[in-house]
DNA sequence: AGTAAATTTGTGTGCGCACACAATAAAACA
DNA sequence: TGTTTTATTGTGTGCGCACACAAATTTACT
């Protein structure tokens, strides 16, 4: 009934070795004979081990370094939160003598990037995670990475080519079909759509070009009555244009819904319905920030899609920081679901979410 | 800068005793000089000790058993899901010497609930997680648990007199206030809406009479048209006034949605409103089942309430054990979340589901 | 004081693993 | 055959903690 789970010792006595030979077979040290090695093996066979992670770190005396590199947190609550994440893991991993540092760079120079970056790398880490978001700067700083052997793990935003260890985020397409089914919801009849992208350079933000292209493709295929999509880029806080362009938009009577590409443009976005008076608009926007949550809560905001940065970085470090240790490999994929917030689901999720910090380890 | 985390044997040499003295001091075994006491405790309070519970667990040899008490799976895919979250929380925990054994009773009979719990009881279990659904026939139980000083946690359902180590799980309530949101949701005019409950004794299961007091609340406030709200419930599925009430439901032109307070009635409901051709009627349910997700995708289901059984047993196994082995203090109520599901983030959900396992040791 | 009893304190062991190192066996050489 | 080198195998130690038990100290009692 109370079934043991084996133990190195219980594979040495069964294959008639001791544990030491078992352990080179484990670990693929060599120095075993064939012959202990054949039986070595029939047992692990049949009784099918698995460490004990929680034993195995115990014994390791070494320290490891893990260097996380984001966009500062300071003037950007969305970053604040993956900060906050990753600010909440590090005491967690002390105990594992994991040691994690943060680089932050400015996302709008990318001198500045290389700056962090090369910091990043000065500090020796035995791990990088990294939220690539300027797509063109990033890929000489992979280069660098894997010439030096260092795994590293992305967030936010998936660069396949990366060849990362593990990407932990969303799927930026589906999350704009997303927005797009929730923007049409219960509309009829010919209008326009927006697609607002705000203070971002839209040729070194495919994270972005993503969500407009799933929001578009939804409507194309489901909104059954003829429409229009119209984007707007706001390149930065000065641009009158934008400002011209979007008071337009906001006026036309046949206006269905906005769709806003990122948390910080969500907050501009709502700043101006709410100014014009535009609430019964439907709007869709991203994350938990404190002004998108106001915004929501009294109705400008329709539905805010949840990225859960915090919850990436954390994931991000864990997941490293599982490879290091205990040697597990990573899932090449961690697609977060896309969680859709509105008025009366917001609480339970403000409530749940101080909680769950987190060293996971779980038993392969 | 690599600070490590003190550890008893520092704390011993600090205040000059043995880690004998600080073993006791930190669990209040007696034994120690008021000096020893003091001095030890000044320690204590200038370096803030958090024990290693990685290594705490290593050391521990004794066997932990665990009882869950649900409904039987085998004809109920919600519970099925539950069933599963305890099947993989299982062997994640046979690490730590916890022996997790499920006795399951048929929901509608009380007879069966007795015998299984009593089952349960002759087992000896250091900790029981109970779905308690049948309100009334729970309490002589929870009665017998206290005086045997059994830890016991409470998922899926919350009886707040129970007293439990903690209960995990949704608050009903808003969950009927986000399904009347979302039934509302872009759409105007006067009508009626329908609040279905299938199969289900309401005098025994106060969690859908939360969740339809929520859902008439939301409509309340928030439905600015003149309406009804038209309640249904079906007793067994010979119930035959129920099918023709149903069917007068669905013919009325004004309908604007339904509403479905459980998961096995939302298969039910969504066979009907496809059987009469009604899939432009906005439909809310309950849950990821199989055919739940049939009905979503082909548009006959606008939302699901996602309540995440799996995860809830997980968790709630997690809660016990993390209490039993660890002594780590339990959160009293573990809200989950009210997620919503769509078309369109319905992959994301599936792809991510299969994953979390787990087993949560977070350090204080 | 001398012994017994009670109180307080210190030490030793094991949990499962990794890894260093010692011990043994086998092969190579003189 | 003896000696060195090399291949193979076994043993010991520590990680931080809990807990059992032994040692040292204090207190009680004759």
């Amino acid at each position: 009934m109370a079934k043991k789970p084996v133990r190195i010792k219980d594979i040495a006595k069964a294959a008639g070795v001791s544990i030491g030979t078992v352990d080179r077979v484990l670990h693929n040290r060599g120095n075993v004979s064939e012959d202990a090695l054949k039986r070595v093996n029939e047992v692990l066979d049949k009784n099918e081990y698995h460490p004990n992670l929680i034993a195995r770190s115990l014994g390791s005396k070494r320290d490891y370094k893990i260097a996380a590199l984001l966009p500062n947190h300071l003037n950007d609550d969305y970053w604040g939160l993956a900060y906050q994440g990753i600010e909440l893991a590090k005491p967690e991993w002390l105990h594992y003598s994991v040691h994690i540092v943060a680089y932050e760079f400015d996302p709008d120079l990318a001198s500045s990037f290389q700056e962090a970056s090369s910091k990043a790398l000065k500090s020796k880490p035995d791990g990088v995670l990294i939220a690539p978001i300027l797509y063109n700067e990033t890929f000489p700083f992979f280069k660098n990475l894997a010439d030096k052997a260092i795994p590293f793990v992305l967030f936010n935003t998936n660069i396949i080519e990366s060849n990362a260890l593990s990407f932990i985020g969303q799927d930026l397409y589906h999350s704009g079909r997303l927005a797009g089914e929730l923007t049409c919801l219960g509309q009829t009849g010919e209008g326009q759509f927006g697609v607002l992208h705000v203070d971002e350079d839209l040729n070194d933000s495919i994270h972005l070009v993503q969500k407009e292209n799933g929001f578009r493709d939804f409507i194309a295929e489901r909104y059954p009555f003829t429409h229009t999509i119209v984007s707007l880029n706001r390149t930065s806080s000065s641009d009158f244009s934008f400002k011209k362009k979007l008071a337009n938009l906001l006026s036309q009577p046949d206006l269905k819904g906005i769709f806003v590409s990122s948390s910080r443009g969500t907050e501009t976005a709502a700043y101006f319905l709410k100014e014009y008076g535009k609430k019964e608009i439907r709007m869709v926007g991203y994350d938990l920030l404190e002004k998108n949550i106001a915004y929501l809560k009294n109705g400008i905001i329709d539905f805010l899609i949840h990225q859960k940065p915090q919850q990436q970085a954390i994931e991000g470090i864990n997941c490293l920081a599982n490879h290091l240790i205990f040697k597990k490999e990573a899932k090449r994929v961690n697609l977060f679901p896309l969680e859709v917030i509105t008025s009366q689901n917001l609480e339970s999720y403000i409530a749940n979410q101080a909680e769950h910090t987190v060293i996971n380890i779980s038993v392969k």
